[in-house]
DNA sequence: GTCTATAATCTGATAGAC
DNA sequence: GTCTATCAGATTATAGAC
């Protein structure tokens, strides 16, 4: 009868936690519910109930579910940059010559193990495919323009390059909105469009999407 | 006094048209009002409003705001689909040497013009955003390996050549999305990105995308 | 720090008149 | 063929208790 009947998925008694740490579990279960659904068709309850909590909660702590959004695609954002800001670093030391794959090659490999956390991705497409709001379309403007920007002044690429990386960026974006890893095996052309544009990574994509089939 | 007063933009008294007719304003409308927002941000009521008429008889007309989305990509789909076929077509007859651009480029270009209906790509790419849902995101799924066989079983192109193919047209997609074009100018990322991404084919987008200035 | 209750819309859909 | 009226349900946000 305690509030310790840990059986249940979802709680049954909230515990009290501080605030930058619910904080944080709110973010977390955004990302999730806002990139599965975007921004108008993902509700502050839903995202309540994967957080755990109450919906009016949710809205107590971020004020509205516009800022809740907005704070999910920023976070997107800087783990995006960050991560590229890291593969770059990393390339630095051996840059001379052909020793391994080249730097696109792993700015490609780090943005697909992002997978990893579906939401980052997913909620920074819904932000651009929501452009034509006043609010959260500038912020995806500049967001998508601040990659763009990076990519050209930081890594050094050119524009060609630049606009084939983030094509593929976008196409893998879209592959997974539709769920194509989900039907793997079902179709052969899902399956052999996901080899090739997947590449090397076909597994951790498949790992990433909670696949439950073994190995053949 | 009579129902002849033209000078406002929206109908005082709808008209009697045949329903055939109705139906497709309000495709037309639908399309662009769910690719600007989306399936679950656009109303019935937008719908109606663009069309200029009144909400009840939107839903009338098509049952269910989601037969009514479904109805439209099914004719975005069909409307690529057969844009390409016809590029397809067309190529056929100086199908040997490099006489002009080659089949893949014409495509692209193909792909390009579709811009001056906005709402065939944008509710194309709302529908792929849309794929967590059961019925739209099976839709979606569909429609987008259908896209894939043609071009692999009628086009005849490598799944290396279709993915860079597709990978171009969702980067197009986004940056349609995130209403780059509205910005040209205004930054020189944005600028030198579409140059770049729009190719040969930057006033045509430009065009399309309803701006209001002259060229410098 | 977190909840319950609830106000205030908004929105899809139905009924029925003309 | 099209509208007005309207209901029922969903959803964001607020108030206030604990």
């Amino acid at each position: 009868m305690s509030e310790d009947s840990g059986t249940a998925a979802k709680e049954t008694t909230t515990e009290r936690i501080p605030a930058a740490l619910r904080r944080e579990q709110i973010l977390a279960a955004a990302s999730r519910v806002f990139g599965e659904r975007g921004y108008s068709g993902a509700t502050t309850d839903q995202v309540a109930q994967a957080a755990g909590i109450s919906q009016p909660y949710v809205v107590r702590m971020f004020g509205t579910k516009e800022n809740l959004f907005l704070e999910v695609v920023a976070r997107a954002l800087d783990k995006l940059m960050t991560t590229f800001r890291e593969t770059l670093a990393e390339h630095r030391p051996a840059d001379d010559g052909d020793d391994a794959d080249p730097l696109i090659t792993r700015l490609g490999a780090a943005y697909v193990d992002l997978i990893d956390d579906r939401g980052i991705l997913l909620s920074l497409m819904q932000a651009f495919i929501t452009g034509h709001d006043p609010v959260i379309g500038a912020k995806a403007r500049e967001g998508f323009l601040q990659i763009y920007r990076m990519l050209r002044d930081e890594a050094g690429f050119s524009p060609e390059t630049i606009r084939d990386f983030l094509a593929n960026g976008m196409l893998f974006n879209t592959l997974l909105a539709i769920r194509l890893p989900d039907i793997f095996e079902d179709d052969e052309a899902a399956e052999e469009l996901m080899r090739c544009a997947f590449r090397g990574k076909l597994d951790v994509v498949l790992d990433a999407s909670g696949a439950t089939w073994t190995r053949s």
